[in-house]
DNA sequence: AAGGAAATAT
DNA sequence: GATATTTCCT
């Protein structure tokens, strides 16, 4: 199955030019409907249904294809994706985030500002539940532990700083009535012991920047544009993020991000393999190609959870882990014929292995 | 200012 | 309890 925004317009430069009043639509939400898709598989079922299920996400369906050569013209003209079956819904629903990526890198600076996705912490939210606040109390009684625990690897000195005469935290005091849950008597009781201690003078937090959809988007191609993670500093991140419009960020929102991306990356037991490979040089200029196989769902390991985005450089999940394939992936750009069929070829012998899953499996803590 | 870790919010 | 994000420290 490949995508593109249309095969109509001839050329094969990138044709994805959005116009200026077509971005900032784009950047709210990508019209399906104008999200024309060739559909190409050798079964006539398969075709049927994957129209179904384009039809149900409202996508265009131009054509249900099952000449492989579809496959190459459109790859050629700049299909974002290429997708094996079986594929569940969720990949196909978020189709169009390629175009929207696609044409972010192709014309980043027309890109309006991107208005950060701000959570406001006001803090007289806190009447929203009362699942569970315990730890507000108890968080006394950790620092104790915690020093002793620190003891073996760094010592670090608690973070108590007293720089005011200590005023009762009263955010959640006048919470009206409702509370007649014995969590919140608790931390309270202690609160009014010793409020001597501690950092009870709550400065403002700053309110909570977002990092999903176009934001952590963006945030990746920054990297990418550095050099990958390793090269990738807060400072210059920062600039690369401004230069495409983003602003309200802080070099300690970089850094921070960075830093929780650089863990996941450690998470990720097939990172040595990617990094053997060198995918910025493939990724830079357009996005490679994923093939996915059997049901593994690709998604990035970037993204939060919750963020369907199924076909992100060449990552998926299995067994609840981010897999990275090393397949060497096909980027769109000018091959002839015979290049592309070394490539697909190069593809077709990489399975993704499911001696992976299995080593993993075996690795895994045997259960009870 | 980078990197890392604690604190805090979700 | 786990994660995400901010804040602070070296």
């Amino acid at each position: 199955m490949s995508l593109r925004n249309t095969v109509e317009d001839g050329d094969n430069t990138l044709c994805l030019q959005p116009e200026d009043s077509e971005i900032s639509f784009l950047l709210n939400k990508f019209p399906a409907s104008t999200t024309n898709v060739l559909v190409v598989d050798n079964d006539i079922i398969t075709l049927l249904n994957m129209k179904t299920l384009m039809i149900r996400c409202s996508y265009q369906v131009m054509s249900d294809d099952n000449q492989i050569e579809s496959v190459m013209n459109a790859t050629k003209h700049g299909a974002c994706d290429y997708l094996l079956k079986p594929i569940n819904e969720d990949v196909i629903a978020n189709i169009w985030k390629h175009i929207v990526r696609k044409r972010m890198i192709s014309k980043p600076g027309l890109i309006p500002p991107v208005q950060l996705d701000v959570i406001e912490t006001n803090d007289l939210n806190q009447e929203k539940d009362d699942s569970m606040t315990v730890d507000q109390g108890n968080s006394e009684q950790n620092i104790d532990n915690m020093t002793e625990e620190k003891a073996t690897k760094k010592i670090r000195l608690p973070r108590i700083k007293e720089t005011q005469p200590i005023q009762p935290y009263l955010g959640q005091s006048n919470g009206s009535d409702k509370d007649n849950d014995v969590s919140r008597t608790v931390s309270q009781h202690n609160d009014g012991e010793q409020n001597i201690d501690k950092k009870h003078k709550k400065k403002p937090r700053k309110p909570r920047v977002s990092w999903t959809g176009d934001l952590q988007m963006k945030f990746l191609q920054a990297v990418d544009i550095l050099g990958g993670p390793e090269k990738a500093i807060p400072t210059p991140l920062l600039k690369c993020l401004q230069e495409v419009n983003i602003e309200g960020l802080t070099r300690d929102n970089v850094a921070s991000h960075l830093q929780k991306h650089h863990i996941n990356l450690k998470g990720n037991l097939i990172y040595q393999q990617r990094r053997e490979f060198d995918w910025s040089s493939v990724c830079r200029p357009s996005l490679p190609l994923l093939v996915l196989n059997n049901s593994l769902t690709a998604t990035s390991s970037f993204m939060n959870s919750r963020d369907v985005y199924p076909v992100q450089e060449n990552q998926y999940h299995c067994n609840n882990q981010v897999m990275t394939n090393t397949m060497p992936s096909l980027p769109y750009t000018n091959y002839d014929q015979h290049q592309l069929q070394q490539l697909q070829q190069q593809q077709q012998q990489y399975q993704i292995p499911h001696q992976l899953t299995d080593m993993i499996r075996t690795n895994e803590p045997g259960r009870t």
